[in-house]
DNA sequence: CTTGTTTCCGTAGTCAACTACGGAGTTAAC
DNA sequence: GTTAACTCCGTAGTTGACTACGGAAACAAG
């Protein structure tokens, strides 16, 4: 025993993915596991090829998919779809863009807020305030 | 009547601040907004100058600061606080670059995942789905 | 055989910032 | 004076990605 392929219990599954118990279990819960063989005893056997998609599903996260989209893109995984691929992405990327938009806009306004605020300090009030207050803090 | 100081009801107050009814009670379990006298019949008075306190709560919003947060900015209102301002100020600035890298490097890998995508459209497999197998599309 | 760890399951709780519901009381308009 | 609109209240639901709980069954070590 203790060959390559053996199959893993659920508990030395996710430590070789890297995540908790209960993480395997809510992914199963949403079908972006297989569910795997249930040998005697109803304790489920993962084989350790699955540990991929488990590796998989968190390289998407980093880049910001939902659990929901990586799922589509765990449907195209024999890697013959590119462009459903490709449009998967290319809507993560706006989306991307999107937010790092705003938060360069935040950013923006806040550096400018604090050192406002650092040069007037001690004087009448503060500026930090006052914009919140008057609406010349928008980052819009 | 209806003179400039004149008192609000909880709706007129809402449209006035443009928000919902329901954002004005959830501010009042907040704390975020003064709780208002309640004369006859128990409704709530709002006096128009806090207005400006439901502005102001959207406006630090829109910097990225928490509920939690903006009532802490709320205790320094008089502006004699610039230091204590200019801390939470800062530590959100610290974290929106922080958002703003890991964005900054999701924006990076997902066009580089397109474009070798577009590039190998119809060959072999996906690369974007092969990159997210194998760790290579890891933005880190 | 006993003890200890693991796995089983469904359900419920977490965080944030609301949003929705429902039934009763109040006020405003006509 | 009737009816429509508004307000009251607490509670529960929403979204996403988990995390926690708790009792029972199974398995592993000694
Ligand atoms: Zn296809
Ligand atoms: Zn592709
Ligand atoms: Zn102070
Ligand atoms: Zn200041």
């Amino acid at each position: 025993m203790e060959n390559l392929t053996e199959n893993l219990t659920i508990g030395a599954f996710a430590k070789a993915a890297g995540v908790n118990v209960e993480t395997i279990r809510f992914y199963q819960l949403k079908g972006l596991v297989p569910k795997p063989d249930r040998p005697y005893g109803g304790i489920r056997r993962y084989p350790r090829a699955d540990v991929g998609r488990v590796r998989f599903v968190k390289a998407a996260q980093r880049l910001g998919f939902s659990l929901y989209d990586i799922g589509q893109l765990l449907k195209l995984e024999d890697g013959t779809h590119c462009s459903e691929a490709a449009e998967l992405a290319s809507l993560r990327l706006a989306d991307v863009r999107a937010r790092l938009a705003d938060l360069l806009r935040m950013e923006a306004a806040l550096s400018a807020l604090v050192s406002e605020c650092d040069a007037h300090r001690g004087k009448v009030s503060c500026p930090l305030i006052a914009a919140l207050h008057d609406g010349r803090a928008d980052p819009s």
